[in-house]
DNA sequence: TGTACATCAGTGAACGCGCGTTCACTGATGTAC
DNA sequence: TGTACATCAGTGAACGCGCGTTCACTGATGTAC
């Protein structure tokens, strides 16, 4: 890459965190304004355009980012676990610690995935149900949840995302706090062991219906 | 009440209800303006200053008015209860009543409580772990978690109210959908009890420590 | 009941400010020969 | 390698606009006698 491009890509890297950073700080995305965004990158406003046709745009650039890598680190780990308990703990290691990596963009996709902007809501959205399906993939792939149809398997993927999930907004009020944050890292392993001792349980005759 | 207190409360409630609207439409609270606020409600921005500081003082008002009635609303219903799957069955209903009922307020907190004011902010998840707490007391008092220590019923109530609450969101989203809003009403219903058969199977010696 | 005065919810003009976007520009980097 | 021209990331002035807040006000409602 030229001394050019690479310039540039310093200067796109300087608006992305400076929004991140901004958002970390307890901001709402939609209401920063590009001007602000500018000033703290250290470029003046219309060196955006270079980089971004609108705020929307910056972010999703960092949903697009930042969500596939921890797709694909999710998977991957997931290939390599035999037993129910391993899968559990190492899905909750890599999490925590792709999330505590990736502190201010997690920050970030808890807050806009009910955010003002409905374009980021949308992609948020899909990335969510995205990892739903996965988890419900390798849980039918690995077996331990044979005695569930298609549905239930989903249905217990959805829960443990959205626990997991909500989770890491807790996560970064604490960051700098390792007593809590140990507890919290126990806390949601416990949760996830619960659910699933709960799809261990569950018999499909028996609930399916019951509603 | 006078005629003058009925008129005022009646502004009052139109400058309340124009926010939730424009957030039920997909608008971040944090981004709405006083000026847009009373545009809406039909009054002259200045107006606005008789009835609340700031806007986050709209939004507290919100926030105190509807969660204590489903707080007792709750606590009610679960002290008419004896069995689990009855005592899981009407918490899911009365909740989804409520929610529907005051469908705009729950678009609302569901945004605000990652939102960007740190004041509603923190109101809202107090009321949250309030909700936690209120629920782990039931589970103790009606009998069906004393094999769990404090924390675990806590920490198993805890799962149950995030669980329920980033519902919320997509049920607003499908509220004028009759058959996914049933769908999601079951889907729903068998997440608790996955929860709940993980908790009845839950051996605090086997899982407690190993984390 | 009628009168005289007090209250106060809502008005409307005015202010200074930061916003997003446009435009013509500069000067360092890149490229062709 | 050196030269002449093209590219384009970032600049800086300018624009019209909606914002939150101030202030003095109006006139209907409330109250004291």
């Amino acid at each position: 890459m030229g001394v050019r491009a690479e310039q540039k890509q310093r200067t796109r890297a300087a608006l992305v965190s400076a929004a991140l950073e901004m958002v970390a700080n307890g901001r709402a995305f939609s209401s920063l304004s590009l001007r602000e965004v500018t000033r703290t990158a250290g470029v003046v406003p219309t060196a955006f355009y270079r980089h971004f046709q609108t705020m929307d745009n910056l972010g999703l650039a960092i949903v697009e980012e930042a969500l596939p890598a921890l797709r694909s680190q999710m998977r991957a780990l997931r290939h390599d676990t035999v037993t129910m308990e391993g899968l559990l703990i190492s899905s909750v290691d890599v999490f925590f610690d792709f999330v505590l990596e990736h502190a201010q963009e997690f920050l970030f996709f808890g807050r806009e995935i009910t955010g003002g902007s409905a374009t980021l809501r949308k992609a948020l959205r899909m990335h969510t149900v995205r990892f739903g399906y996965d988890l419900a993939d390798d849980l039918a792939r690995i077996g331990f949840a044979n005695h569930l149809s298609d549905a239930e398997r989903f249905m217990v993927a959805d829960l443990l995302v959205r626990a997991v999930l909500t989770t890491s907004q807790d996560m970064l009020g604490l960051r700098h706090n390792d007593e809590a944050m140990k507890a919290l890292r126990a806390r949601t392993a416990q949760q996830m062991r619960v659910v699933v001792l709960g799809m261990l349980n569950w018999s499909s005759s028996e609930y399916a219906a019951a509603s």
